[in-house]
DNA sequence: AAACATACTTAACATTTAATAGGAATGGTA
DNA sequence: TACCATTCCTATTAAATGTTAAGTATGTTT
């Protein structure tokens, strides 16, 4: 892992300069640990930090008066989140660790204060923004226009693309540490109906089950079943000249 | 109307400075009208300015490899759209005018220098930006979460909320200028249950039904139905010190 | 006025998904 | 080992929504 992982994520989106890099290793970074269903964000209280996932799954989700969770985001490694924390209180969502994780808790002043003085850095930010605002697009795509067994594939697309893309390397790229539950609050379907269709997709070849999560074991199935493209999770840099602003 | 549209909309986010409304009203507004049906950002073409609704509805939407079209996010006057152009034509996403429209075009290079030089036009943009973002997670609980009935009524209330606010003194202020071929593909619906729904929501007095439109008639109940609440659209305004980066 | 395209309405039927309920496996803990 | 809470699996029934098809209005163009 990466001394700053800051540093490795923003390089996704923006090259960064010299000085660039060396303020973005004078954040100190705070890193801790989180246990399996903590609450990292609570829906409701101030969000008073950053955070940047270094290792884990989270979600961020809310819950309806009638007691329906919908999960609005997944967070992966690599992933900041809380860059709009700010607005978490008063959407009265929470963000609830579903692994064990390592979460970095960064100081939203000091990186307030790099954006302001660096064009480089405040571009990567937009970017990073731009391709959270993509995904959510995309979920509303995937929940407005298509049915249970190709939602299913196509967020499983999702999620295997992303995997792929913060921790390459790892052996552990197609497994989704997700519960039956927690899918179905991702995709608006009941647990009951989850079942059917992971069962579905496990006779099909395409995953196989496991207590607690998915093994993914045909990606380029699930990605045609879904009808999955990617390019919206990686936006082609471009210099900053030719930035359309914000 | 404001003499620049721009100024009215960024300072309902963030105060801005004497320094900061010069600039902005240094900007060159082109000011076009726009045909009903027009297509303003195509899908696959690159976008080269930022958007500013001046009067009349769009909306941004995917058309699928089906042929299904998905409605990812509604436009009214007062909305900038285009800060994230760029990222369209890769989502091949496009925008289309829902009815008559006047729309300023920006230079994006124009504003994104003032994005540079002033903190405050810098953090009205991005609180701009979130809550574009609040607003299609709030479509993806709502497309999640809830069924047909409450979804339209959550759906109508949320549009009533953001006309009062951009057109506080309209008359139109309740009518909806959207087909209900339109409302199903904003809703994830088809059109013939898109009929049955507000018939109902006709019967019990909650809205009138117009050829191309619809007239809400009773917005208490439609928030009550559809369990709006519209905190996120009006996210408090801080200021710059106590800002969450982003 | 006639023709036309678009929007809306309605009905019958099919399919998907939800609701409910109960049981079986799994893993942690006393 | 016994207990307990999750998670997962399965079956049945019911409700919501989609599909198809046809007809009616409405506004526009010729």
């Amino acid at each position: 892992m990466n001394a700053n992982p800051l540093v490795t994520r923003l390089q996704q989106f923006c090259p960064l300069d010299a000085g660039d890099l060396q303020d973005l290793n004078a954040l100190s970074l705070d890193r801790r640990h989180i246990a399996h269903g903590t609450n990292i964000v609570h829906g409701g209280s101030a969000a008073n930090h950053i955070h940047l996932i270094l290792s884990g799954w989270a979600a961020r989700y809310k819950v309806l008066t009638d007691g329906t969770r919908q999960i609005t985001a997944l967070l992966l490694p690599g992933d900041l989140c809380g860059v709009r924390c700010a607005m978490l209180s008063q959407m009265d969502q929470g963000i609830m660790a579903l692994t064990p994780m390592h979460v970095a808790y960064i100081k939203p002043q000091a990186l307030y204060r790099l954006e302001s003085t660096s064009a480089g850095i405040r571009h990567a930010m937009n970017w990073c923004s731009l391709v959270e605002d993509a995904t959510s697009r995309a979920w509303i795509i995937n929940l407005g226009c298509r049915q249970a067994l190709p939602r299913t594939a196509n967020l499983f697309s999702e999620l295997s693309e992303r995997t792929m893309m913060s921790v390459p390397d790892s052996l552990a790229d197609s497994f989704l540490p997700l519960t039956q539950l927690e899918l179905a609050d991702t995709l608006g379907l009941t647990p009951v109906h989850v079942n059917r269709v992971l069962r579905e997709l496990q006779q099909r070849g395409m995953v196989a089950l496991r207590r607690g999560g998915v093994m993914m074991t045909d990606l380029s199935a699930l990605r045609q079943l879904g009808s999955f493209d990617g390019a919206y999770l990686r936006p082609k840099t471009i210099a900053i000249g030719e930035q359309t602003a914000a």
